[in-house]
DNA sequence: ACCCAGGGTCATA
DNA sequence: TATGACCATGGG
């Protein structure tokens, strides 16, 4: 099931080429400004930053959390954001940077993201995966919401329950990850809405549609 | 005038 | 442990 989504979605899109970014300090920075945001309004925020001189750790840090604030602006929360991104730079930059987290194994890698005050799971899985290769699921709205209308999942599992039935239902594959977190995000930008009006979401459960073709003729669209 | 977006933290019960 | 409030811009 969860493999034959994924073909299916893999035939229909092709490659995603992810995450969308030069450097791995930039995918860091870009999963955190993307917390519960458009990606649109993160890239305005990350060419603002590139326009400054600012993808880097050691001018992140030297910015004050105002000024770098202003700067991320468009990506929302941008108080907050200023300061998260601070707090995880700090903290790379105390462990060595990005080499040295590399020759971390993931578990610990993954606590010690996880200590970063504004690092939650999916952040930081997705910087375990999208910048060290590791293979963790990154769980998002769009996997629990897909998932749930889909009837794989009921809605109201934990994280750890969601991502732990994509490991034990798949090859632990980091390249096959990367590729199935970037088509669900895909897919759930086209349609699956919180609340869609009767009829507009082929994923939804009222949706006269029937379940086994659904995703199978959304992604012919 | 709503609803929504590639979450996370904190106060409260 | 489990809800709810809060953070905030920009597009549909």
């Amino acid at each position: 099931m969860l493999r034959q989504l994924f073909d299916t979605l893999h035939a229909a899109f092709g490659d995603q080429h992810w995450w969308p970014a030069d450097t791995d300090y930039e995918v860091m920075v870009g999963a955190v400004l993307t917390q519960n945001t458009a990606w649109r309004n993160v890239e305005r925020a990350i060419a603002n930053l590139r326009g400054a001189g600012l993808l880097e750790p050691g001018a992140i840090m030297a910015l004050p959390a105002g000024q770098l604030a202003e700067q991320i602006r468009p990506a929302g929360y941008f108080n907050i954001k200023a300061r998260r991104l601070q707090n995880l730079t700090a903290v790379l930059l105390d462990d060595g940077g990005v080499e040295a987290w590399r020759r971390w194994d993931t578990d610990a890698l993954r606590r010690r993201l996880l200590q970063v005050n504004g690092v939650g799971e999916e952040t930081a899985d997705s910087i375990l995966l999208y910048v060290f290769q590791r293979p963790v699921f990154v769980v998002d709205a769009y996997t629990r919401r897909i998932f749930t209308r889909l009837g794989v999942l009921v809605g109201d599992e934990s994280y750890g329950a969601i991502a732990d039935h994509f490991h034990a239902g798949l090859p632990r594959d980091s390249g096959l990850f990367n590729e199935y977190h970037a088509l669900i995000v895909r897919l759930g930008n086209g349609i699956c809405r919180p609340r869609p009006r009767c009829g507009e979401c082929p994923l939804h459960g009222d949706c006269p549609v029937g379940r086994a073709s659904v995703v199978g003729d959304f992604a012919k669209q």
